[in-house]
DNA sequence: TTGTAAGCGTTATCAA
DNA sequence: TTGATAACGCTTACAA
């Protein structure tokens, strides 16, 4: 039933040639008699041979293996992305011949220390960055110890030029996703839009709130901007508890940072506002909340992001110059996934605690 | 800056001891006389020496390695369970010295692809199998094939008594969670509670079927419970129809399979129920959705599950005998998590009582 | 075009 | 208690 596992010396022997001959078919076919290739790979075939990945690591020291920090679920709504991301990253992964390795942690330090340890254990080719933020220790740390890697989401700084940055990265272009959200309330006649958002930030955040911006001051919405936008955390209680101020300034729709704070905002709004008038509200990640209870979301395209993030990668990894191959500096368009709200309550939301 | 990697031998070098004797002192440190023992570790500590994973394996043939598949995410609503598992299945994983590789699969039999691979070329020690159902091809091939693996999930079968199985499991007691679910909505009053899930499948649905018809029949609804009972595919729009013909049998709350359902379910309520009634609608799984809409859920302990599975698998690996150690095959109770529709974030949680 | 020799870093075996 | 020797399965360099 269970078969002995077949090694190149087992299988040379059992056709007869060097185990030097059937290794070149595996890596260097080109310099093995096609007679003989076809021999070799017929008994390949057969006996279900797979080279031994620690064998080789051991020789070529290389893991084909990367490495993916899995961060806590905070929310539950955000966290939705990472699903995806993980998903397809996993997927491009395998089809690149490379595994992924998981590990946990609570913050950027032990991330380093992980990422150190399985440097050392493991060997890992390669690392997968996301969440990067402003004054991000982990990419420091990596380049300073030479570790290939490639990020979601660009270099924050307000000095440096993220596509001067020496590592590749792909990100989503928040500003460009709020923009479009905006646009699309402007063209449903609103005027007086708001923006709900996290506090400043350097990075994510004033991306997507000066996606808004940009459009607002294009459709002449000058001057007063700032009494328009709210800064709170990131979550559901939270943006339903901003929206008060926000009425009282005007605002007759708004464009939210994330979802978490787009459903505080519009149960908040249906609470508030007469039966008749539709809360007009767009959040950002189009996660499966958002598509449950038919809110308007700005799509980033994630899966997408994880197949580039794997295709610069392997491109580095494989030591082909950065000259060709994918760009190392990547920025996706969002799409705006437009939906009508279900009736789903009428209910005010209550801030948690106190 | 970069240092170069110490190796067993460049360390024993560098304090003048065999190779042989610092393996020791990390494998078998009881051989070693505690002076040169402990001058041994000194040199580790400051050398920073960490073994290589690829050596070591080649030599033990234990991989430290475990594997995991990632199922695509269907629905998004329910997928939120898969993300709560894998990330404490993570974290136990690497509390427990293994690490932790994913692959991706569509069905069972390219799963079966995966691990043959995966068994082959990276020498995994065991994997964790989930979504286990009747008639599962993969616990066959594992069982047959001699490889370690627990399953999140029970053996599913009308004959077999799961408890018997050979190999270790860990499962939500599915039942547990309906029969609170609808022991909560009869003390609220209700006397119609009818129960809406998924098409008959020997597995997790019939469970949790089997859990509401327990309640039911233990306050007196004998006879007509089937009538109360619908059975349709697993999404937010069949929740909502399935409504109306549920409704029209005098069903005046509703225990779901899942929060899919639920959210359907509760929203067509919403739509069809006059204004001051409130839709009594219980979910399954707690997901996020359900925690921002309000809706009252059954929430498995997916986390704890994991550190179990994590638990029966590593004391299996270490080829410990099954009659000590952790039980070999748990089920666990959910709790019921009671929550006012779009009281959002304010949530009540219920123990489950025996 | 094919085969031989050496070595990657570790642990198992056994002799000193 | 310690150390020498021999693998584990593979690839790289070089010789035939």
């Amino acid at each position: 039933m269970t078969q002995k596992k077949p090694t190149l010396v087992s299988l040379a022997e059992s056709i007869g040639v060097s185990r030097q001959t059937v290794s070149n078919v595996l890596n260097a076919p080109q310099r093995v008699k096609p007679a003989t290739r076809e021999r070799v790979l017929k008994a390949v075939q057969e006996s279900g041979y797979r080279p031994s990945a620690a064998a080789r690591q051991l020789r070529t020291r290389r893991s084909m293996d990367l490495g993916l920090r899995l961060t806590p679920v905070t929310d539950g709504i955000n966290g939705a992305v990472q699903d995806r991301f993980l998903h397809a990253l996993t997927e491009a992964a395998q089809d690149a011949g490379y595994r992924l390795t998981l590990y946990s942690a609570r913050d950027d330090e032990e991330e380093i220390r992980h990422i150190d340890e399985l440097l050392h254990v493991a060997d890992l080719d390669g690392f997968v960055l996301t969440g990067t933020h402003a004054g991000d220790p982990r990419t420091a740390w990596l380049q300073e110890h030479a570790v290939p890697f490639a990020a979601f989401g660009r270099p924050w700084s307000r000095t440096a030029d993220p596509f001067e940055s020496a590592h590749p990265w792909v990100d989503i272009d928040g500003a460009a996703g709020t923009e479009s959200a905006t646009g699309f309330l402007l063209e449903q006649g609103h005027r007086r839009i708001g923006f709900l958002g996290w506090r400043p930030d350097e990075g994510l955040g004033d991306d997507r709130r000066a996606g808004w911006r940009r459009a607002m001051e294009a459709a002449g919405s000058c001057g007063s901007l700032n009494e328009l936008s709210a800064a709170t955390d990131d979550d559901v209680a939270a943006g339903a508890s901003a929206v008060d101020g926000l009425l009282a300034r005007g605002v007759t729709a708004l464009v939210c940072a994330s979802d978490s704070l787009a459903l505080g905002a519009f149960a908040q709004l249906r609470a508030v506002l007469p039966p008749e008038v539709e809360p007009a509200v767009v959040g950002f990640d189009d996660t499966p909340v958002a598509a449950a209870v038919g809110l308007s979301s700005v799509a980033p395209p994630v899966a997408d992001a994880a197949r580039r993030i794997i295709a610069v990668l392997s491109h580095v990894l494989a030591g082909r110059p950065a000259g060709e191959g994918p760009h190392r500096h990547q920025v996706l368009k969002p799409s705006l996934v437009v939906r009508k709200p279900y009736a789903l309550g009428r209910t005010v939301p209550r801030r948690q605690g106190g």
